[in-house]
DNA sequence: AGCACGCCGACT
DNA sequence: GTCGGCGTGCTC
């Protein structure tokens, strides 16, 4: 009886096919990278676990070819984190494995990028094309665009990939064209500018805060340890010092953070501080090349680099003899993977700090509902920093009721509508006395739809039966689901009446009329749009730290981290949009928001101030907001929690069926209810099959079954279970979200 | 009927 | 990724 091994082949997706281990290479385990023989040819693969050969196979078992590495790629610890979430999370081990080990990674260490390039061999005319495109319409298009380039020559990749390779050959055949091989050359490493950054004096509290980091890091016993310290607090100063110390004991330092497009400051401070030790800092994001993200990994890996910054997926990242994770601002929703596998960055942090026998560290000045309920019931240590670095005071917040505002303007008629006089007042204050000001637009995207005031009629996406969204600069209708865009019509579609407007408001309009009101300031905005363009966001921060720009106006991305000490007003035009959506963290992101954002106001010399344009002052969000009172409000917020049995005294989960045709997917969303309702034990409770909040979205159908119980894993068994057993077919795609975040 | 095309599933 | 089976629709 001999041993067999399930491996993950590379480059096809989710192919898992099952190898007789040889006698001579017993030392085949999880983690460890193979070359196994697949049709006619050799491929790699990763080993995802070893069994007993229990005989029955009814299908000739090939043998592994050749063990590539002796030591697994992927170290026990790993493995063991990549199963638990597997489990927890419910998606196939094989998913959580193409986590930990990226594409690029997967790619033999010294065999070079290729791709496949066209070139025309042979100039067709039109005819030869028209020919061609009653028979072969794709091989026709591949011509024609070849034709159209002044080279003659196109990466395949460029005319749809591999949809294109079929034509592609048969187009070789004809002798039209020839596919050639070519090496693809590795991007150097963009030269980053580093903000200076000397080791600081910490103040009282700091000091505190390190020496408890430091006994939990030296004990046998490590709880995760909560660094609740307000904004201004210097957290990050404890961090790097934290960080020097585990480095200087020869061990290696983890550090997650929010969006790392978002916080380059956090990434610069690190990188300078550390830029001499041995061992240097290691930086994963989005942003990477294939290449860079392969030099970065193996850096990690072989110990050469032993910080590593990077976002939620930096949590797998191979970092050896690790001593300590940071996970910065660890309330921020994007820790949270949108798409599957639906992990949570910092819950698998502090799971793989327990595996690794790490010390953990959650920052934030505003922790989030089960992080705190976790210091309650004595699973973390909490560590407090309540007072700002170097004495500065935490800044007055302002509430204004827009209620009266609106009725002032009535009998005044006019003024701009999210502009109250008493802010702008305070704005020119500033500007005169030339400091900088802060305007958040609390608002996801900037909706403004296209509407026509005589029918009604809003433009929708014809993907997504959403409103679309008029964008100036490119003047053209976008969808921001699936980024369908349409010309704007100068009449309305359906009535043909000219009198077509655009209503609502955003970023962008908002910029536009700020811009008349304040003609004397320099205004720069930051949203979404502008973070696609790759260094816009950081060109505009840099601008706005030399002073080249005096009023910064952004949604919730210029609310977290940045540290300008000049600004000493932020103004929030409309705190309540966040407030009012139906999602049952509504109130606490409001009150994180808020509190976040105040936070960049005062962090120099001079005091801040904060004005919060509310039509609810009274909502709890907002007053403890006001008063920087985060464990009021997470008393208050836990305590409704409890009330209605939410997470965190729950786990929630969301099981989204989605299909092309309406039918079908309502079908099938009842058909997985009613056969849950017999399965599901009695601590489970669901929600009928509903269309979700966005019912249409990238051409399909969509049916949402929500679902709570006290614990996830209860959820994610039973609902794999019946999803594995109901065949669904091809046209419906069944999604789980354990400890949903995102409700829409 | 013959054939090119391109879709789709299998690969252990 | 690559191969081969097979349905489709055009051409002879």
């Amino acid at each position: 009886m001999g041993r067999i091994a399930r491996v993950l082949v590379d480059g096809v997706s989710d192919l898992v096919l099952d190898y007789v281990v040889p006698e001579d290479m017993q030392e085949v385990r999880p983690g460890a990278r193979v070359q196994i023989p697949l049709r006619n040819m050799q491929s790699t693969a990763t080993v995802l676990t070893v069994f007993d050969d229990e005989g029955g196979g009814d299908y000739q078992m090939k043998p592994i070819h050749r063990l590539i590495d002796p030591e697994p790629l992927i170290s026990e610890p790993m493995m063991e984190l990549a199963r638990w979430a597997a489990d927890y999370y419910a998606v196939p081990l094989e998913q959580m494995i193409r986590c930990l080990l990226p594409e690029t990674v997967r790619q033999d260490q010294g065999t070079p990028k290729t791709r496949k390039m066209l070139y025309l061999e042979k100039k067709p005319n039109q005819e030869d094309i028209e020919v061609l495109f009653a028979r072969a319409p794709r091989q026709a298009s591949i011509l024609q665009s070849l034709l159209t380039t002044p080279s003659g020559s196109l990466p395949l990749q460029d005319l749809g990939g591999s949809l294109a390779l079929e034509p592609a050959r048969s187009l070789v055949r004809k002798g039209w064209v020839r596919i050639e091989e070519e090496t693809v050359h590795r991007q150097p490493m963009v030269d980053e500018e580093f903000v200076e950054s000397k080791p600081m004096r910490l103040n009282e509290c700091q000091q505190k805060a390190l020496e408890g980091i430091l006994v939990n890091i030296e004990s046998p016993e490590r709880k995760p340890i909560l660094l609740q310290g307000v904004t201004g607090s210097g957290k990050t100063e404890v961090y790097l010092q934290a960080t020097e110390r585990v480095v200087k004991q020869g061990k290696s330092v983890l550090i997650l953070v929010p969006e790392i497009s978002l916080t380059p400051q956090t990434l610069q401070r690190f990188k300078s501080r550390f830029a001499s030790l041995p061992g240097s800092v290691a930086v994963l994001h989005s942003m990477l090349s294939d290449g860079e993200r392969f030099d970065e990994w193996h850096a990690i890996r072989q110990g050469k680099a032993r910080i590593v910054v990077g976002p939620r997926s930096a949590v797998f990242a191979p970092v050896r003899n690790l001593g300590l994770i940071i996970v910065d601002e660890e309330h921020d929703g994007s820790y949270k993977q949108e798409n599957s596998p639906r992990y949570h960055g910092r819950d698998l942090a502090v799971l793989r700090a327990k595996f690794e026998h790490a010390s953990v560290i959650l920052g934030s000045a505003t922790p989030s509902m089960e992080s705190v309920r976790n210091v309650l019931v004595g699973k973390y240590e909490r560590l407090r920093l309540d007072e700002r670095a170097d004495g500065k005071r935490l800044p007055l917040i302002r509430v204004l009721d827009m209620r009266l505002e609106g009725s002032r303007r009535a009998r005044q008629g006019g003024g701009v509508p999210f502009l109250s006089e008493r802010l702008r007042m305070a704005v020119n204050e500033r500007l005169e006395r030339d400091e900088q000001v802060i305007f958040l637009l609390n608002r996801r995207g900037f909706a403004c739809s296209l509407q026509c005031p005589d029918c009604g009629a809003v433009v929708t996406c014809p993907h997504c039966a959403r409103p679309l969204t008029y964008h100036k600069t490119e003047e053209r209708l976008i969808c921001h689901l699936c980024a369908y865009q349409a010309v704007t019509p100068r009449v309305c579609p359906e009535c043909h009446s000219h009198n077509i407007l655009f209503q609502g408001y955003g970023t962008e309009k908002v910029e536009e009329l700020m811009k008349k009101v304040f003609t004397q300031a320099c205004l720069a905005r930051i949203d979404a749009d502008i973070a696609r363009r790759k260094n816009a966001v950081r060109d505009i921060l840099r601008q706005f730290r030399a002073h080249k720009i005096d009023i910064l106006l952004g949604t919730q991305m210029i609310a977290k981290g940045l540290d300008f000490p000049n600004v000493t007003l932020v103004g929030v035009l409309n705190a309540d949009i966040s407030l009012h959506i139906p999602d049952l963290r509504a109130s606490e992101r409001t009150f994180q928001l808020m509190t976040q954002v105040a936070g960049r106001a005062g962090r120099g010399d001079i005091d801040g101030e904060v004005i919060i344009q509310t039509f609810t002052p009274q909502a709890p969000a907002i007053q403890y907001a006001r008063h920087h009172d985060s464990d009021g409000f997470a008393e208050q917020e836990l305590e409704l929690r409890q009330a209605f049995d939410l997470p965190p005294y729950s786990h929630m989960a969301l099981l989204t069926i989605r299909a092309v045709h309406d039918e079908l997917a309502s079908f099938a969303a009842q058909s997985i209810y009613r056969r849950l309702l017999t399965e599901l034990p009695e601590n489970v409770t669901m929600t009928e099959p509903l269309p979700a909040p966005i019912p249409k979205a990238y051409g399909q159908y969509r049916y949402q079954i929500t679902f709570k119980a006290p614990q996830a894993r209860t959820i994610s068994r039973h609902v794999r279970k019946i999803l594995s057993q109901l065949s669904l077919g091809r046209e419906v795609t069944a999604v789980l979200d354990i400890d949903v975040y995102s409700f829409m």
